[in-house]
DNA sequence: TGGCTTTACGTTTATCGTAACGATG
DNA sequence: CATCGTTACGATAAACGTAAAGCCA
């Protein structure tokens, strides 16, 4: 019998589902069933009988819990009383990100976080996609907020989704009425401002041209969406980029306009998953699924278009 | 942190000493090490103050102490509570032998580990002791009560002495002096009866015989003592076997003379290590610690030689 | 030198993730 | 057929044992 077993056990009783209860674990469903049913075996009976809609614990399931709530609570006092000593928790939190943070969550996050933990050295790394998937599948970096690839994240990556984006058409104000969606046709004969080929966001649009035969041409290439929006308002030509920047909702030289058909994107925070995240890594996810956090891009971006965001130790 | 880290941190703390600690949790003292160093680390503080003489907790230890006791205790009550409804402790114990366990504190080891623990299947079977090396190796018995080997047991064995015996010649009643020792010279003289060579106990008898230039010559080869005193009494031969017999106490027909010099041997509990042994043995060996046995064959024999046996159930 | 702890390294074990299957409504 | 839990299997990481090296009497 081992803590982390009890700390699975004492999950699925609470959440009276191993599904539920592996995502509160951070990990896959298969490992808490294969613990518990060690645990079974060791005790010698069956502790929760599966039902088809929910799960509930048999007697002896509900013997077992207080105990091991007992140890649960005991093995956090003990955690509780270093962490007062030596700054609540220690260590590093390596986060990369392909840009576009803003209209997410992920600062309110992090400034909840550095309240919560300022013990935890945060460090923002800056790459493309493919890189930062590359970096947090080695462990290089603890986790990545990147768009979700079209084909889903590479094997050995955990996510978790942070909002349901999509790509829009910025025009200079006034050229168009902003509920009149743009058809991608129209937009592939205008000159384009987006993403690079080597951006992770550059995959979505150009997918959705080709499944509508079209080819993607992107004439003035960047990631930097103050720099989209400022090539737009010199008329340089429509850029397709992601709803959720406050840049596009402040900006008065420019009119916003959704694509038809609409193209989305998940912006998922993904980590390297194979053996249980570290202390900071856990308490950044726990965060994660602690805090209200809306996935939808309007109510989130209308409500906190400048957070303060705060300082990352670097 | 883990229960079992736990377990060797309150070991280490009780014990004052990492290799006492390890003795007392059936592991090796590097393990013992290596855990504890982790867990210094994941507290971020040493726990212990490494002396020359002794190991003191700091006051980071001192802290955890009481924290790490309750999770253990906790940890306890559930099992004990379980344990309460299937029998106490469930599972088999296989225990092999070579044969003479008389004399041995084992009789009565296994009358009070029945005592305590009446669910678990201890069964005994038999075999030559490199058989039983072998198959305690492989995991086929949980131990065996062996004569350790000359050079030492073969590698992924643990463990216990049960007895320092040693070897004395048998001869016809009235034919000797018991106080006047026999050389092995001497023996070498006579008709051998004694352990074949199969037996680990004939290694011992060839070593000491080769260490003075004899060789061993054993006419009447057979493990089974009462045979020999047998053969003994019928004047075939003297016998070389070994001193903690009570039939050689018992018998009137012989004398019991010691050996110059002296061949030693000693019975020793040997399971396999590189896992933590399971439950059942695991209290077997702290059942071997526990209990008061001594190690010296003349008291032991003498205060218990038809000791009542308890009905191993088969 | 001898006991005790640590370090380094190879091997074994255990855990976890993936994928495919089974059961249930 | 969609969801949830199980089983089988391969890959990764952790634990342990061995051997050899400090370290302090």
């Amino acid at each position: 019998m081992e803590l982390r077993t009890l700390e699975y056990f004492v999950a699925v009783a609470e959440e009276r589902s191993f599904t539920r209860a592996a995502a509160r674990c951070h990990v896959v469903q298969p490992a808490i069933s294969q613990r518990i049913r060690a645990l079974e075996k060791e005790l010698g009976e069956p502790l929760f009988e599966r039902l088809p809609r929910q799960v509930v614990l048999t007697s002896g399931g509900a013997a077992l819990l207080p105990h091991a709530r007992a140890c649960l609570a005991a093995a956090a006092a003990a955690s509780l009383e270093f962490a007062d000593r030596s700054g609540l928790l220690s260590g590093t939190l390596v986060l990369g990100t392909a840009g576009g943070l803003e209209g997410t969550s992920v600062p309110r996050l992090l400034g909840e976080y550095h309240r919560r933990y300022p013990g935890v050295q945060v460090r923002l790394t800056g790459a493309p996609s493919p890189v930062l998937m590359a970096q947090a599948r080695s462990g290089e970096i603890d986790a990545a907020v990147i768009a979700e690839p079209p084909g889903g994240l590479p094997h050995g990556l955990g996510s978790r989704c942070l909002l349901e984006d999509r790509f829009v058409a910025v025009l200079p104000a006034g050229t168009r009425d902003p509920d009149h969606p743009m058809t991608l046709a129209e937009a592939a004969r205008c000159p384009l401002i987006g993403y690079g080929s080597g951006s992770g966001a550059h995959a979505f649009v150009r997918d959705a041209f080709a499944a509508q035969g079209l080819q993607l041409d992107i004439a003035y290439a960047t990631a930097d969406i103050a720099l989209q929006v400022t090539l737009v308002a010199e008329g340089i030509g429509i850029a397709l980029t992601s709803y959720t920047n406050p840049l596009l909702r402040l900006d008065q030289r420019i009119v916003v306009v959704p694509l038809e058909p609409a193209i989305r994107l998940r912006k998922v925070l993904a980590w390297r998953l194979g053996n249980r995240p570290g202390p900071p890594l856990r308490a950044f996810l726990d965060l994660l699924t602690e805090l209200p956090h809306t996935t939808h891009p309007t109510s989130a971006t209308a409500e906190a278009p400048q957070d303060p965001q705060p300082a990352p130790q670097d």
